[in-house]
DNA sequence: GGCCAAAACTGAACGTTCGTCAAGTTTGAT
DNA sequence: ATCAAACTTGACGAACGTTCAGTTTTGGCC
């Protein structure tokens, strides 16, 4: 009695190579949070991940490649945790302001960010990617709502996004104190043509918590 | 008759020194350009400045120090030739609308600084330091002077110079076309808190050329 | 001018790391 | 049972940043 469960049960080699992958992420995740994306070393990744040191060159193709991922999974989970809580809120750009101000929170204290900040450039790329289809959408919608007056919310995100990686790393190296988050939502918020009186009742509304991991 | 000119007539070993760290500089400043930081190697550096691989380290701790040498330097020199237009201005907003716009100007257009653009935090913070002493004035004085809304200069400066580097960065590997640039200065200039059609106005005010090299 | 200690320079060598590859193993269809 | 294709492995090559023991240069002092 052959197999009929569901057309094509899924080989073992598709399951292992969805365990590698995973591990391989999780590995990643792990050491580049822990020493920076730099200070990582591939063979310490492929052995936390338990393969050998040239498997990590079936699922991604260079080091760079894997950091990208890395990052670009954080921030889809982040991005779906924002979601899951501002798709109740009936202003836009409430929306919005929430979405930056968790991931500004997110990146200066969760201690997981701190060390993935340096390579800014990749972090704000990631950010832009994964979370660029909320909040261009919120900046486009609260821009139809007449709330912003955004003519290209592309750019806006992508300053929006080096400007948070930028704004993070300083406090993170304390170059700036934790006190500024607030600040920098008001000015990101100023960026989309809210008026400055706007921008600030905004970034002070109460917030709802995230859901917790 | 011995040497009576000056004090101390600075012995040839300090005229040595200052040879050898400005062609360092500018062995670092010509291949970095050429082929980014990363490629640059600091053999082929130490051999454009015609000394030993050894030498390098004794006048810079690392081969990141040495970037960082290149690109202060660099964002001090046209730091310099902004104040050296603006100084004739008399509105303070137009001064800092003047130097962010040539700022994003020439980190798109002049082929030397495209390829530092790729440590984007390195990049960045050479703008921060080398130009926040004139950006962070004007911010303020604009402020005093009830032009602009700024609470934080060098938190607003911060800011601006990730998103500018940022939004150069996606200029020049072409994921944003070249129009975004004046966008990007009104968007900068909201952050100011000015409203938007000031910072439109702004913006799109003649502006005189900058001196040539 | 000759001498010498201190400072600077040199380039070969070191240690580390990324990415490759030939050899070995696993998989699943026949 | 057989076998080709696909995957895994870990030793290895190449490249690079940095170090350091040995050499040269410098400038004050006899």
């Amino acid at each position: 009695m052959a197999t009929n469960e569901s057309p094509k049960p899924e080989g073992r080699v598709a399951r292992r190579q969805k365990r590698n992958r995973r591990a391989l992420l999780d590995a990643g995740r792990w050491i580049m949070s822990q020493k920076g994306i730099d200070a990582a070393t591939m063979l310490e990744i492929a052995e936390r991940a338990d393969v050998g040191a040239g498997t990590v060159y079936n699922y991604f193709k260079s080091k760079d490649d894997l950091a990208i991922a890395v990052l670009e999974e954080l921030m889809h989970e982040l991005a779906l945790k924002i979601e899951q809580v501002t798709n109740t809120f009936d202003d836009d750009a409430q929306v919005y302001a929430f979405g930056i101000r968790t991931v500004i929170d997110t990146a200066t204290h969760d201690l997981r960010w701190r060390q993935l900040l340096h390579r800014s450039e990749v972090m704000a790329n990631a950010m832009f990617v994964q979370m660029g289809p909320f909040a261009i959408r919120d900046l486009e919608k609260a821009t139809a709502a007449g709330r912003f007056m955004v003519d290209d919310a592309r750019l806006t995100w992508k300053m929006a996004t080096h400007a948070i990686v930028g704004v993070a790393l300083a406090v993170t190296v304390d170059e700036l104190p934790d006190s500024v988050i607030n600040e920098t939502v008001v000015r990101l918020l100023c960026m989309t043509g809210i008026g400055r009186g706007e921008a600030i009742d905004l970034a002070n509304r109460d917030r709802p918590a995230l859901p917790t991991d």
